[in-house]
DNA sequence: AATTCTTGCTTCATCGATTGAGCAAGCATG
DNA sequence: CATGCTTGCTCAATCGATGAAGCAAGAATT
């Protein structure tokens, strides 16, 4: 019974003929549903046992063919380089895992095309559901599905077109801003308007941060100084870049600066670092996102990190409830202690 | 022509009704064969823009089901928690998508149970071929995979059933090694022996650093205190208390370390901030992989960065070739210039 | 003894795409 | 005019799993 090299892979007909039964015994007896199907418990056992030593596994593309739903759930997400995505990927795979669906994830490198053709290629696949994460163009990902009859949840970027769970943007800004600006004033005596650097424009959790950054301001009394929001895009070289511009133009650079994610951080970091613009006193720095080595990198940068865990849990519940309504959660992201 | 809700999906047997052919003239002209079938260009062009209006999309199951090769190619990656791996995932999903390939990729968590579940589970989606990326036990993960005729290839971490591509991790460590222990001499003007930290002492790459680790040791003339090799594990945890035990054990705390990766380097910055001992004087370090907060923390710390991209076109190149001789392919990591 | 019920299966259509085989019409060739 | 070739399609089997419907044998009921 040994074959050598498997050029068939064991189906459950092979495993009917060998057993002496039917196919569709067989399938009863490996899908579960025997005792429903009035299978014998000694039936059952002599298949399992033959499955087991036949290394048979269900070709799960028939399987899903003929099956209403596919359980298999879908994401899109923009990039593998920061923290924040890395840890939404694993707790999402953990938690689909747990639900006994079947995790398919595409990086779309933050490219609206690329958002569209995986989105496509996963309805394709006949996934039950698909999330999307940080997409550039929710709503046309979202109609996309639709038409396909295909469940979407928008998660940190919200949509229009589907039930969002987002964080506390305007709140995680605001609280942020106001660090950044005390740590400004502890350290330099005196109450500037700081620099909003890195995010798109047009996004709606920058536009939030943005928000929430003016009304610091506006709390401390600081007039925000148009020509430093610089929502120049996340890549560290838009950031390093949107940097060296500003240097150009002014010779009094701010004392402190909102940096709307690690990634442009790294920019920020790199251009601080190599211009020596900064060089007789550190400017005071807050992120948006949490990364273990910048918390290292002194205590002239606070950071905000967002609550994952809650974030996926408020994702997951609306899957489960099969809730559509079109609603936007927010989560409150914690704003880390120094050091 | 407009279902508000669509129910079903749209198939070649709806298009095929629609446009008066068969379903197979719709087949072959939407898999792009139906030169070969020799269906007249009026026709194909018609059942096209019949496919764009009625937003069909193609149901992979049924067409993998009928085919031979999936176009399905799995990865299995251990943590999304790190640049290398990361990047490793990014540069993977790029590679395939160039090819045709539809990747999907499982995160282990460096749990060999789930290591193997994962692979069952990417045998029964029918993939084509597995890429192992640092697989615990990549032996049994390959025995599984060739008993259903599915090829595979490890990455990171070499295996004995199949092709490998993996760091020289024994050179990047030699290299490493000599740096720390130069900066040591500079800074402190003595060599004394590493600290070597992180990892398990049982996986090959860990081996091989090892190796690299006491070769420098050799050449610099410095005996390697067998107390201070630490493959503790990867994770912080296991990083910091490795740390904090050899505080209790020692006054004489080692002058530089070789940490292990990324990750387990924020376990020891961790303790180092925390426990004080290195308050007066900072300890030369070397961190195998790289990140690029890490070049940042200071001047003190080396990395050796692996060559993602030259690994995974190496993986590529075999899978490419349809190569299965079980050889081990050494990419050259990049020591990285400080600052 | 005749009827109904239960148990334990098997048969067969089906999911949607693919592809070898075949067929009819048109054209060319001898 | 008969034959063969080309063009442009259609037919039907197939991939593997699923589940509704059905059937035969035995047990229980009247």
């Amino acid at each position: 019974m040994n074959r050598t090299t498997q050029t068939k892979r064991t189906t459950i007909y092979d495993l009917a003929e060998l057993a002496g039964t039917s196919a569709s015994a067989v399938s009863a007896v490996l899908n579960g549903n025997w005792k429903k199907r009035r299978i014998s418990a000694k039936l059952a056992e002599k298949i399992t046992k033959l499955a087991e030593e036949q290394g048979y596994a269900l070709n799960m593309q028939a399987s899903v063919l003929r099956r209403d739903r596919s359980k298999i759930i879908g994401m899109i997400v923009p990039k593998y380089d920061n923290r924040y995505f890395g840890s939404i990927v694993e707790q999402f795979e953990a938690l689909a895992r747990a639900r006994g669906l079947f995790p398919i994830i595409t990086c779309t490198m933050r490219d609206p095309a690329l958002e569209l053709e995986a989105a496509r290629a996963m309805l394709s696949y006949q996934v039950d559901c698909l999330v999307a994460t940080g997409a550039t163009d929710p709503d046309r990902v979202m109609d996309l599905c639709a038409a396909a009859g295909v469940r979407t949840i928008n998660l940190d970027l919200p949509g229009s077109h589907a039930p969002s769970v987002i964080s506390d943007n305007y709140g995680g800004a605001l609280e942020l801003t106001r660090r950044v600006l005390a740590n400004c004033e502890k350290e330099y005596g005196e109450k500037t308007p700081l620099l909003f650097v890195g995010g798109r424009g047009t996004d709606h959790n920058t536009m939030e941060r943005v928000r929430g950054f003016r009304d610091a301001h506006a709390e401390a009394g600081v007039t925000v100084d148009e020509a430093l929001v610089q929502t120049c895009g996340y890549a560290p070289e838009k950031a390093e870049n949107a940097m060296r511009q500003l240097a150009e133009r002014t010779s009094d650079l701010p004392r402190g600066m909102f940096v709307n994610s690690t990634i442009s951080l790294e920019g920020v970091m790199r251009w601080i670092r190599r211009s020596g613009h900064y060089a007789d006193r550190v400017p005071q720095l807050g992120c948006f996102d949490w990364d273990p080595f910048v918390a290292m990198l002194g205590d002239h940068i606070e950071m905000v990190r967002q609550d994952v865990p809650k974030m996926l849990d408020a994702v997951f519940g609306i899957i489960d409830s099969g809730a559509t309504d079109i609603t936007v959660v927010q989560i409150p992201p914690i704003v880390e202690k120094i050091g």
